[in-house]
DNA sequence: TTATCATATGAACACTTATTCATATGTTTC
DNA sequence: GAAACATATGAATAAGTGTTCATATGATAA
């Protein structure tokens, strides 16, 4: 078995430095990617991802929402917390009665980038 | 307690049928929402998003990557292999050395309105 | 104020998933 | 052929996460 020490490994024959340079100099730091995976885990829920298009054509209350993708209230809640904490959705209350929608349109054209490598 | 059957909960007070008609018209079926959803997991995860940011400026092989990224050449293979099975990179053989690459444009405009969303 | 309705939330459980370890596969060189 | 190297992969473990259940909060109406 070859070591698996994950600095040292295999630095004679196979890494090619001059683009581990450019790659260096060009790479975003840690703390962006890591926020930038956690946007997509947002959109990566079946749950989440039904909400989104849903909210596609019109604002929505908690409970509809719970009736249309047939879920309890308590489930769509959760989530909805999540996708409002990441500014995937934005809240408005009328009386009881809390609308939910989409934030901004980057939400509707990441789906859409996404629709689109699906069907590329 | 409220009752928490999914399908008839609160459909005398709050239900907006017309709105409910609206959007199950124009909804996705259920096949497409959860494809959408498991392209954008696999952007949600650090270790591929870290991956893929490395692959914008140049094809890689497996253990430059791991160098690159350090981490094990195991845990690089495994979640190369996720991101090739969903059409995100894709592998070119070059004797023993296997390159990776981002397989098509749409990945890095995924990233790139993701990066938006974060810099509004 | 009390009752009722809509929504939010904490804790527990089940399920998923990323990494590690060990080993297998595929390729080149001797 | 055997040895060496780069990569792939199966199994196990640990960490993360979505749903449920029970209950809390906030708002309206009587």
């Amino acid at each position: 078995m070859q070591t698996m020490d994950p600095v040292e490994q295999c630095d004679v024959l196979c890494v090619h430095d001059d683009r581990i340079d450019l790659v260096n100099r060009t790479l975003p730091d840690e703390d962006t990617l890591a926020d930038l995976a956690e946007v997509f885990k947002v959109f990566g829920d079946t749950t989440r991802m039904r909400i989104l298009c849903v909210l596609f054509e019109s604002e929505l209350c908690v409970c509809d929402l719970a009736k249309l993708l047939q879920m309890t209230q308590s489930a769509i809640s959760h989530q909805l917390r999540i996708l409002k904490t990441n500014k995937l959705v934005k809240a408005r209350r009328e009386g009881k009665t809390v609308f939910y929608s989409l934030d901004d349109d980057h939400v509707r054209k990441i789906i859409e980038m996404g629709l689109e490598h699906l069907y590329e």
